[in-house]
DNA sequence: GTAGCAAATGTCACAAATGTCGTGTATTAT
DNA sequence: ATAATACACGACATTTGTGACATTTGCTAC
């Protein structure tokens, strides 16, 4: 049970602290997605399809199940600025990937599926806000915490907050500023 | 694992998330259609063979199992011009998906992982020939295959031709040129 | 409140599928 | 060639699906 990607009924029945037969049940009526394997028919579910189901019903999401990953993906054309951001962010202990573009950001986001991202909102070619907007539209990116870190006024910053960023940050910054605003967001 | 033509029971567990043993049991059964090395008789299962087990136990495909996937992600900022290819090679049975920046197009190409993407250089804020230059830098994205299609004079077309694009189609097309090179790249 | 009712969930036992472990051997990498 | 790794196989442990039935929960009307 090293690298899960897949849960048994048994293992979900203990998440939810409920009878295997009750999520069995759930699978059968298709509330909560899942495969049968071909020899009896025992249900496997992806992790991703269950933490579906636990946010559809509103119901608790084991920390153990999501991504927490001390990944931050460091977006800004800036490489100077990106390499200041990952210098602090690699002391505070934090394995960091930049990127500089939109191609990159996307790439890198979805292969190494970090828990945390650091955007700057306005980069040539990539609409900051346009980004966040879709980010948060995307089921699959529900979990995933953006600092926002711009030298823009403090109504840009409120709107990147309204748009969805977990929380912002005025250049320029101090790094302890950066750092405990980080580490908040891994908790 | 570069270009895997067959599988083994270990690749087949992982894949599945299942144990080694329960594998080989599918395959004695013969619910998993395999054949036997001379020696001690390990197993081996060719990805056809895979894929068509998964999917007859509606259980989830890995994309990239599927290299000769007829998929095509359009990579031009142009809505219009994306809609008109993709209407071009959906009518020549390709599945396709469009991205209109950077980041999706860096998102959906290691989401879906299609075989084939059509590129147009000049788009604001993402350069064609920079993004050429990445893909044929990276290891995994080799046989991705890429046609540039774009408004450029020759030598430019010449220059991503250099850079490892596969074909180049230069604007305007005729409907039957840009089906034909696809058709060509799938093989 | 509570009585009644329907739907959802829990319990139980058994058979079948899957997991675990150890050993010996083939296969792959160095 | 030699070492390291992956694999098959048997025997046994554990988990899981199923059906029938008990219990709980949520709701409505009194």
């Amino acid at each position: 049970m090293a690298n899960v990607k897949s849960l048994t009924t048994g293992d979900i029945a203990k998440y939810c602290d409920v009878n295997l037969r009750t999520v069995i049940r759930w699978i059968d009526k298709g509330s909560l997605k899942g495969y049968k394997l071909p020899g009896r028919g025992n249900n496997r579910v992806t992790v991703d399809n269950f933490v579906l189901f636990l946010r559809q019903n509103n119901m608790p999401v084991p920390p153990e199940l999501l991504p927490k990953n001390k990944t931050v993906l460091i977006v800004d054309d800036d490489k100077d600025m990106g390499n200041a951001i990952k210098r602090v962010l690699k002391k505070g202990g934090f394995e960091c990937d930049t990127a500089t573009n939109g191609f990159l950001a996307g790439s890198k986001l979805m292969q190494h599926k970090p828990s945390i991202m650091t955007l700057d909102l306005t980069m040539p070619g990539l609409n900051g806000f346009e980004l966040l907007k879709h980010l948060r539209a995307d089921e699959q990116f529900q979990d995933l915490k953006i600092l926002v870190i711009s030298a823009l006024n403090q109504e840009s910053l409120d709107e990147a907050l309204a748009l969805g960023a977990n929380a912002v940050l005025s250049k320029p910054f101090e790094k302890d500023q950066l750092l405990s605003l980080v580490n908040e967001m891994t908790l």
